[in-house]
DNA sequence: TGGATTGCTGGATAAAAATCAAGTGGGCGG
DNA sequence: CCGCCCACTTGATTTTTATCCAGCAATCCA
């Protein structure tokens, strides 16, 4: 997170798109690259923006969201070092479809729709990567519609912190520690509530031991159990 | 929908992804298909199984949905002749993350994952329509991901009828004619709520003269006005 | 033909979660 | 150092929507 010398190639190495590409085409596509950095609460992008950049992150954390007219937000995806955002409006050329805003001080790659897509012309096996990159996504979106649809609201709040923990979790006497500067109300905005339904429910889960807060991080003392609890996919099979 | 006699390549001509392939390779492609039929009802496959097979609809309609434990449905997408399905689960290899059941009968032609794979080598732009076929689809998703999280019912039903006439819908004097044979319940699981909500609220909308039911068949009285009390993407702009 | 099943409807009640309201404590800027 | 703002927390109330129920009409089929 603090490495600020040349991450040139090695921030690309992280990212599953990419890892099969050799040194010299991943010097190309970094050379394409322009760095951005934005400050916390800043937004890189709004919804039906018209597409410009494909963004990589290198550090800091972005939430992407869509908002309804009255001002609440649905937090769709959070993006970390080593992922990937605004793909769905550069691959297709429609406007991107939700708003990106820094969560913390971050730092990102940008390549421009025209020079990704020439790089793309140029290593025609990243196309089948980008492929299965958002057949992921999509199957990730159609999960968090049948969470909306038909759990309630604890299932989903477990849900997040499981997604979480598995993204942005390290290992820590006691169980597994979200390490992000996440409010209640992200944390809402992501199970599709509200602050004070999360905070019942996080204090339900605190009285269950199943986590705690710990300086500020969400500590997840009994990820077995919440897991038990959620237990996603091939539920109604035949 | 009447059309026995071969439907050889012209099937693919109606699809967006095959559309500018050439006629010797559209042939190639439809000598890789199987053609498949399945009576009203019947399951095509099911969540988490493998995925063997990419489907393409001929006639019918299909019904791609997820089951809770307690047997309720939501019905994720639904698709008519000339869609495409099973991408998903082709494209990444992981198993199919929804089941597939024919609403009424229906004929398919299917191609196999690997014959599939073989094809996309041969003819490496047909990687970029599929990469806008995902993004489209991904996009989709996600405003119903902020429907979901965001509108209350009437909204939610509304939004289904606006995309079912935009998907099957036909000019009839009166206004547009859904031509689907959907129960109230399948209304319901596309919005995410009860049969018995799904009437009311089209009781409503029958009372404020926006819809009628005519032979079976929705018709949308007053479209402009659903259109307008649903209005989608780039509320909260700034 | 008649009994059963299925889809449609709407009323009464209950449950889940949102909203409203109020208070706490920590951190930051003046 | 004080006061203000913001995140957090909890209780009370209200709203939305699900659940439970019963009746009706059409269709299937034995």
């Amino acid at each position: 997170m603090e490495e600020k010398e040349s991450p040139k190639v090695n921030i690309f190495w992280k990212i599953p798109m990419f890892e099969y590409l050799d040194e010299k085409e991943l010097d190309r596509l970094y050379s394409m690259c322009e760095r951005e950095t934005y400050p916390k609460g800043e937004y890189i992008f709004f919804e039906c923006d018209q597409p410009r950049k494909l963004y990589v992150v290198v550090s800091g954390q972005v939430k992407l969201l869509k908002q309804s007219d009255d001002g609440r937000e649905m937090i769709l995806e959070m993006a970390y070092p080593g992922d990937v955002f605004g793909e769905e409006a550069v691959f297709d050329g429609q406007p991107y479809p939700m708003t990106a805003q820094a969560l913390d001080d971050v730092e990102l790659l940008s390549i421009s729709r025209v020079d990704f897509f020439s790089f793309l012309r140029d290593n025609p096996d990243l196309a089948l990567e980008i492929i299965a990159d958002l057949a992921a996504r999509l199957r990730e979106a159609q999960n968090t519609i049948r969470a909306l649809a038909m759990e309630r609201v604890e299932w989903r709040i477990a849900r997040v912190l499981l997604l979480l923990s598995q993204r942005a979790g390290s290992k820590v006497d006691g169980g597994v520690s979200i390490e992000l500067p996440l409010t209640r109300q992200d944390i809402a905005d992501m199970a599709a509530t509200t602050v004070e339904t999360a905070i019942r429910v996080l204090s339900n889960f605190k009285k269950m031991g199943l986590v705690e807060t710990v300086e500020g991080k969400i500590l997840l003392k009994d990820r077995d159990r919440l897991e038990s609890m959620v237990k996603e996919g091939c539920t109604g099979q035949r």
